[in-house]
DNA sequence: TGTACATCAGTGAACGCGCGTTCACTGATGTAC
DNA sequence: TGTACATCAGTGAACGCGCGTTCACTGATGTAC
């Protein structure tokens, strides 16, 4: 848990002062609990100290107060993962393996969130910021795979895009699957982010981007 | 859409003769247009036709109607993999692809079974035959990697269950972003099955099970 | 510095709704003899 | 073949609940002059 919190607030007057803060934050409480489906608005007004009426001066209802979850979500989430990449920083391969532990480590640390963007039924088209913001996100990735296949010959070198996109939904695959989902769901005999990785230094040797993976037993 | 249905039938007298069926099909319903949260045990009874109370005849309550709707999807996805594998034939590599295919074309195709089965926060404990139905599932996929590196030397062999979690989290991704998520949330510049076979294809010739990828601009 | 006023954020009571769940019941079916 | 009875699946009315949403309101804040 990571976002900075309204915790030592104390209701003062009769103006909230804060309320579309406290309004997010109580969100992102409920849906770590109960997932994105069972939190409502009024449980929100509840959980900020303030009446039932109160949060539709700031939402138009509760999918309005879930998309500005999501949005935040992947703004948090853009910026992890740029700063994990840190430009390529110290070496592509190291800092391209680095996000994918970065992908998982969100996820688990940011449940709330992690559900908010990926688990939700929320329309990308109605909440036009959105798909702006997980562009973001996954332009790193995308970025960061440009970066790798810089180095090779122009007529072995893979598409960034789709480079990326299969990076993405392993890494998704794997979170949802193995991160997310409830314990008693699946044993692994290794941790979510070994197995990433091993799957990536597999897919990247491929294509002529990494030395033979490691060969595990 | 294929579970056979219930679709002829009128109720006839009192008892309704085949109501379990009948609310799983329903429940089915349900989830597909709004789902697995938004379903509830008495908009089901109100689709089969039955009072509301009806339903507790036969399950105690809305998550283990849910968890037989998994339970049974599980099965039939179980019965896809295994048929499409169809013990390898006509040769493991090409039977393996189209196990890709199959994972995607159940998701598409069935996603009131893939919602329930893998966007519900069902506790895999709480209901047992669930478990064991989604390592059947599973089997199938391990099994054909097995046979897969069963020609390779044996010091070059990658463990089988590594490579089918590799697979299963990679369809399941592709599925989860690109077949089961909403269609403004992401253009792909090809089909979710192109991209797990190239992705899937560029796994494989990493550990000396394929050749050359297609290379694909 | 003081006053009048506009704006705005939050109130609290009220509404209608659908849900989950219970209960005593009743109609149909099957079976023992 | 007929009858009595047990079992079972579905009824329908009722309950309490929490939700979303509305409304006229009120208290606080900011600003023009």
């Amino acid at each position: 848990m990571s976002w900075s919190g309204q915790g030592g607030f104390e209701r003062r007057g009769y103006h909230h002062g804060n309320l579309r803060e406290a309004l997010v934050e109580a969100a992102l409480t409920l849906i770590a609990e109960k997932g994105p489906a069972g939190f409502t608005i009024a449980e929100a007004a509840r959980l900020a100290g303030v009446s039932p009426a109160a949060p539709y001066r700031h939402f138009r209802d509760a999918d309005a107060l879930l998309a500005e979850v999501a949005l935040r979500g992947f703004e948090r989430f853009a910026g992890v993962l740029a700063a994990t990449w840190n430009n390529g920083l110290p070496d592509p391969m190291r800092a391209f393996e680095a996000l994918g532990r970065a992908y998982l480590g969100f996820a688990r640390g940011e449940p709330a969130y992690y559900a908010a963007m990926f688990e939700t039924r929320i329309a990308f088209d109605a909440h036009p910021g959105l798909l702006a913001a997980s562009d973001r996100a996954f332009a790193i990735l995308r970025e960061a795979a440009e970066r790798l296949t810089a180095g090779l010959p122009k007529d072995r070198r893979p598409p960034s895009l789709m480079m990326a996109l299969h990076v993405w939904a392993l890494s998704h695959g794997i979170a949802s699957l193995f991160v997310r989902s409830d314990p008693s769901r699946r044993k692994l005999p290794m941790s979510p982010e070994d197995l990433l990785e091993a799957g990536v230094l597999i897919y990247l040797q491929s294509l002529g981007l990494a030395g033979k993976p490691a060969s595990r037993s």
